[in-house]
RNA sequence: CGGGGUGUAGCGCAGUCCGGUUAGCGUACCUGGUUUGGGACCAGGUGGUCGCAGGUUCGAAUCCUGCCACCCCGACCA
């Protein structure tokens, strides 16, 4: 057999390259880095938005939708805000082309300069709490909770098709509460709907934490996350979810009455995930044969392909395969019938395999005869021959072990790869290896940068279930309470 | 933005050092036939601004200059 892309471990980065290509689920488009998102890969990313859509209208937010364009001055209310996004942004300075005079095209027409430049958004928190200052007045618009999907731009220096482009697609929630605690139990739900998320529908475990005030976002109190192992070690961010206090609420003066006629300035929080959740659905779980989708997220569950010499032998097939299909349908798993003579069958199986379909049938006439179909499962690669009998039943139950399965595959490689350190030694030997390294910290941002600069690991999050344990620094000896996640990240 | 690499048919590549007929191979695609339970075979055919823009030359994929894109490694970041 042909081999399709390269294995994963002769070159992590350009398996994961391949693979995106090969499956049809983006290309890199004409404009530096920004991507394509083709019409598999982004029915890939409709089946996350509805899951995630469906979660979020269930803990009571709406939709809305605020501008592409902010206003520079808007940008500059939020001194830490802008710190952390000014290197970034892409500015629109005109409003207007004209004709070159020498006809080599057209070019920026020089009278046509802004009289304020825009910003194009890379997060929406100015423009959303300025238009919440006139939504404001009293305790009884609040909570608000909004949240909306679009795409954002930011200036990445280097990109990575899906998990770090200039534009991607995403949904920010923005909420305004009347108490902290109130905006903190948000901060915390909205996380745990990422977590949810990841592990349900992703098949993906995640460890749910607080970053450290060096990785926190720009603007928040607090930030807690989502992380989640790659197969080659790494961590990625999956989902962010952050307390502002009331950083934005005073930078754009957003106050109101409360039930005692006090005016006081509201508390928010923000919460985002994107297109990069693709790229960790690819690194979670595919193989040197493609893609490995979770049943819950492919948008073909069950491929039938049928093995026939000629139009009447298809026809006959055809008669078994059509009724199934109306029940499998019905049942509601998404099924695709490949009867094209195009290709052989054994292209086909090799063709799904790439797209990570989970279930694939093969039905020839020697199935016909003996009322049998041939049914092989993606994620692990094996084929059984099963009855055609109850094979509704049959599939259900295999896509629900698949979903399962590939997701305790995943903890399981990532608790092969989590480990407890108590020196700096065993700590640098252990990191050139990858995975996560469970250490203690003496909370400070020296230590944090030191060990950064020294071993390229950073902290990807204090994990909020980790128990107390007495303990001391493994950089600098001072006492530690709890063990922090240490790793490599994307 | 620094260091290295690559850009030639939809995809993968040779040709470039040392300029010279009509730019080639595999695959894909089209037509016909034989095939079909793990990426089929035979025959014929379609498809190229050789990344872009200048320059040198009788002549440029090939030499020179500038630019662009992508990949790998750094700095920055979700």
């Amino acid at each position: 057999m042909a081999k399709a892309i390269p294995s994963r471990s002769e070159n992590y980065s350009e398996w994961y390259n391949e693979l995106i290509k090969k499956a049809d689920l983006a290309e890199n488009s004409a404009v530096r880095g920004c991507m394509v998102i083709k019409p598999y890969g982004f029915s890939i990313w409709e089946k996350m938005q509805r899951a995630l859509d469906d979660m979020f209208k269930e803990t009571g937010h709406s939709n809305a939708y605020f501008p592409l364009f902010i206003p520079k001055s808007y940008l500059s209310k939020e001194a830490s805000h802008v710190e952390g996004f000014a290197k970034e942004c892409a500015v629109v300075t005109h409003y207007r082309l004209k004709n070159a005079e020498d006809g080599s095209g057209v070019v920026v027409d020089p009278e046509a300069r802004l009289e304020e430049e825009l910003i194009v958004r890379p997060t929406s928190e100015t423009v959303i709490w300025s238009t919440y200052k006139n939504w404001i007045q009293s305790y009884r618009d609040l909570p608000l909770l909004i949240n909306q999907w679009c795409n954002v731009v930011r200036w990445e220096m280097r990109t990575r098709i899906f998990l770090r482009t200039a534009e991607f697609l995403w949904q920010e929630g923005h909420t305004a509460h009347a108490t902290a605690e109130e905006a903190m139990d948000e901060t915390k739900q909205m996380l745990e709907v990422y977590a949810r998320f990841a592990e349900e529908w992703m098949a993906m475990p995640v460890i749910r934490g607080a970053k450290t005030p060096n990785e926190r976002f720009a603007g928040a109190d607090e930030t807690l996350c989502i992380e989640a192992m790659m197969q080659d070690g790494k961590a990625l961010q999956a989902g962010t979810s952050h307390f502002l206090g009331q950083n934005f609420a005073k930078a754009f003066d957003v106050r109101f009455l409360t039930k005692d006629n006090q005016l006081d300035y509201v508390w928010g929080t923000s919460w985002g995930v994107s297109t990069r959740l693709m790229g960790a659905l690819i690194m979670a779980h595919s193989d040197d044969d493609g893609l490995v989708l979770p049943p819950k997220l492919a948008p073909i569950q069950v491929v039938i392909v049928p093995i026939f010499r000629n139009d009447e032998q298809l026809a006959q097939l055809t008669d078994k395969i059509k009724p199934l299909m109306q029940d499998l349908r019905k049942a509601g798993i998404s099924v695709k019938y490949d009867n094209s003579d195009a290709n052989k069958p054994g292209w086909k199986f090799a063709e799904y395999e790439l797209r990570g379909v989970p279930v694939r049938l093969a039905m020839g006439l020697r199935d016909l005869e003996n009322n049998t179909v041939e049914i092989a499962r993606r994620d692990l690669k094996t084929k059984e021959t099963v009855s055609f009998d109850g094979l509704v039943d049959h599939i259900k139950n295999l896509l629900d072990d698949i979903q399962k399965s590939i997701y305790a595959r995943a903890l399981e490689f990532r608790s092969q790869n989590t480990f407890k350190v108590d020196t700096y030694r065993e700590f640098k030997e252990q990191i050139e290896k990858g995975g996560f390294l469970l250490a203690h910290w003496d909370g400070t941002s020296e230590t944090e940068e030191a060990i950064k600069e020294e071993t390229k690991a950073t902290i990807r999050c204090i994990p909020l279930q980790g128990e107390e344990e007495e303990g001391t620094c493994i950089y600098s000896g001072k006492p530690s309470k709890k063990r922090v996640v240490f790793a490599r990240a994307y």
